[in-house]
DNA sequence: TAGACGTAGA
DNA sequence: TCTACGTCTA
């Protein structure tokens, strides 16, 4: 099969499409997507800073990310937004939700994943939508009263259409 | 490539052989050796009893299962013995001690595959032990204090060496 | 050591 | 809805 560089990188991975599928986070991390299982946010630090490099966003699970043909409204990690039976907090520009934000800043280029609910309803399908551009973020008051962070994501014209 | 035929079953499955090793918990669900992500002890029903199909062991992962070369003493689930912030409990006879207590009475064949911690440290990687007969099973008191399932296994004779 | 948009099955 | 021997990064 074709040879894959599975390093981190920002923006296009070789041999990988617009469109192509896969079943599993792991698969993600294997092809050099996305390297984190649980994490929504994967960043990378280039020099001092650190920038994303891709997102998994999943509408109506909770998060109320928002997918439309060419923008994503994306919910910051942390907080414990989807509560694992702990109390929600505000969320915080760190990690992944800092990386997001930097690479508004820089125009640093992110690639979004697409969480599916499968046909069988058993779990997710991941579908690559290309890269986009963050293009502002903000607080707003979650579901549980406390801050969420939310980032407005432009797909870059001239790619495949989804 | 070979192709599997992945439907759950007992005994054998096709194509795979002793000393096989994969590198996640889903491959082996990919393949039918083990179709349970995060359960160590999977099970089927077969008419309306459940008997065991296999299982996933680990040595010293606070379960304190002995993998020896023949034998294997392995922990039932429940009761929450990997504490994950919950407190513990008695283990019961039920869905996979059920199964494994089942296998027994009924003779049938368990599969056996072996969590290894990576070279890398990172995880776990999973080797096919092959096919084993539980010989017998007991309670006794677990570190926690609370009642826990040992169930032992013995590898049927006639395989390739491990 | 803990956190994070995981998964399947009962 | 919940449990269960997940898996990675910081």
């Amino acid at each position: 099969g074709k040879q894959v560089n599975t390093e981190k990188r920002i923006g296009q991975v070789p041999g990988i499409q617009v469109g192509d599928e896969f079943q599993y986070k792991t698969e993600l991390r294997l092809i050099g997507l996305h390297s984190r299982t649980m994490c929504g946010i994967d960043y990378m630090k280039i020099g001092d800073v650190k920038l994303a490099t891709s997102i998994v966003a999943s509408e109506g699970y909770g998060y109320n990310d928002k997918i439309d043909a060419d923008v994503v409204v994306y919910t910051g990690e942390g907080g414990n937004v989807i509560s694992r039976g702990k109390k929600t907090e505000d969320q915080r520009l760190v990690k992944g939700n800092l990386a997001l934000a930097n690479s508004m800043r820089h125009k640093s280029e992110v690639r979004v994943i697409r969480g599916e609910e499968r046909w069988d309803q058993k779990g997710k399908r991941y579908v690559y939508d290309g890269l986009y551009l963050v293009d502002k973020y903000w607080l707003e008051k979650g579901v549980s009263g406390k801050n969420v962070y939310k980032f407005k994501l432009c797909r870059i014209p001239g790619q495949p259409p989804l």
